[in-house]
RNA sequence: GGAGAGGUGGCCGAGUGGUUGAAGGCGCCGGUCUCGAAAACCGGUAUACCGCUUGCGGUAUCCAGGGUUCGAAUCCCUGCCUCUCCGCCA
């Protein structure tokens, strides 16, 4: 969300930033022409309490002074309701105030380049060569099927689509990666936290997931909850509704968590194998940061996870997203994407975004300046670090050998416990 | 799931219809005293919004929402949360 008073005082800018995305900024005027409503029904409403307040003490006067005071009060009883009508008033205009403004995009940073597509995006940074291997490298779907260390069809029976079961080695390497990532992010200065996996909706509206993309999460039917899209969520809300102590900043955070999406309306395209499934597991990073900092703190979490898949040697690079390319709560947006030689294509494995103060707003999270003073609203960011499904089937296409077997990297040797599969 | 108790300011804790934004204490800030500190004493010490605006005025806020009343922290209803006991359970 974002604040009132910047589309009050620069409009302007507001719109742009919302055009600059390829959204439309009508919505900036229906949110004013509210706020203008909002406050004159306020002023309406507030003298008339303070004429209540003052006779209902006149009232208690007289009636110590053993009065009559039965046509003042036959007046205010009329007062009282007229109240009672612009309260409700009010209430009506700040909901469709606030349902507006939830509706709001964040706008793009200056240095967020323009664009409408995916193509618009700008590679910043490329790391190692495609790797080179003299035979036919088959996609990791077929590596998966014919080492067995992933069954789809029983996932498919025992859930659905997109629910793959890790076997065996399957599981284990999966579950070494989630360890590395984990001790690579407290030796980078993170905490863990092992969330809920389930959330309520403020929380889910505090990140920006209600109410703008309610059908990308699972719902509980009977219950009020979602299951996790990310850890973002549980994480990014562990702190909503509190103050912190500037010293406290910056707060970083990690957890591991599997995370669930509904990838409604992706049917057909990029499914295959593990490129996009309902379940998979992920090491998200969370900080709440000074708003002086935060784009030095984007810099510092991007580097994090480049570190890890310099550490797995896998061929990736850097695209600085454009601003048609944003999402909905982001200022600021890099993406990693991996080669996947089985594929001959990339494949995202980590988004780190910048959010400034637009969650910290809708989360009432805010920090007390070390100087005293009023509180100011944190600036909140997020990376994945990283994705785990398409960095196992780029890391096994990129070690498979002709035989059909899988060489393991040398840096999750101690966390498989073997170094080949098959 | 059943029964009971309770949710008041940064914290503890008074307050059962009328100058109560809320006693008292603690903490914190400023001052007096002191070479300095402690103690003691004096003063100050919430947040949000609205309006004029270096300051002031108004409104709201005693878990949340609704109700009764001229007037609600205080009475009534609903919800949420916490605690205790019982049951169930990894």
């Amino acid at each position: 969300m974002l604040d009132i008073k910047l589309l009050r005082e620069q409009p302007a800018i507001v719109r742009e930033g919302i055009t600059r995305k390829g959204e439309n900024p009508a919505l900036v005027d229906e949110a004013l022409a509210l706020d203008e409503q909002r406050r004159q029904t306020l002023q309406h409403g507030e003298a008339l309490k303070s004429r209540k307040n003052t006779v209902s003490q006149q009232v208690a006067a007289m009636k110590s002074r053993k009065e009559d005071a039965a046509s003042v009060i036959a007046e205010m009883r009329l007062v009282a309701d007229e109240i009672k009508a612009l309260d409700g008033e009010l209430r009506r205009v700040e909901d469709q105030l606030h349902a507006t403004m939830l509706q709001i995009p964040n706008i793009p940073h200056a240095s967020v380049p323009d664009g409408r597509t995916p193509a618009d995006n700008k590679e910043v940074a490329r790391w190692g060569e495609p790797p080179v291997i003299d035979f036919a490298p088959k996609p990791h779907w077929e590596l998966l099927e014919s080492l067995g260390i992933v069954d789809f069809a029983r996932g498919t029976k025992i859930a659905g689509a997109g629910f793959p079961v890790f076997i065996g080695k399957g599981a284990r390497l999966e579950r070494a990666l989630i360890n590395f990532f984990l001790d690579q992010a407290a030796e980078n200065g993170y905490t863990e936290l092992l969330p809920p996996l389930m959330v309520n909706a403020a929380s889910a509206t505090g990140t920006g997931q209600l109410p703008d993309k309610e059908g990308q999460m699972y719902a509980v039917p009977g219950d009020e909850f979602y299951l996790v899209p990310t850890a973002e969520v549980p994480v990014t809300n562990f702190h909503r509704d509190e103050i912190l102590l500037e010293s406290q900043l910056p707060t970083k955070l990690c957890a591991y968590t599997p995370c669930f999406r509904r990838e409604a309306g992706s049917y057909g395209k990029d499914v295959r194998g593990l490129n996009r499934v309902h379940q998979f597991d992920k090491v998200e990073l969370v900080k709440m940061v000074h708003p002086g900092t935060s784009y030095d703190e984007l810099e510092e979490m991007r580097s994090c996870a480049e570190q890890l898949l310099r550490k797995l040697e896998l061929h990736y690079h850097v695209l600085l997203m454009c601003s048609g390319d944003l999402g909905f709560t982001q200022s600021k947006k890099y993406d990693l994407e991996v080669w996947s030689i089985g594929q001959q294509k990339w494949l995202e494995v980590s988004s780190i975004s910048n959010f400034e103060s637009f969650q910290a707003r809708r989360l009432n999270l805010r920090f007390r300046p070390a100087t005293g003073g009023k509180p100011e609203f944190v600036h909140t960011l997020n990376g994945s670090a990283l994705a785990l499904p398409r960095i196992v089937a780029a890391l096994l296409e990129q070690n498979q050998t002709p035989e059909g077997k899988v060489i393991v990297p040398q840096v999750l040797h101690r966390y498989t416990g073997f170094e080949i599969i098959g």
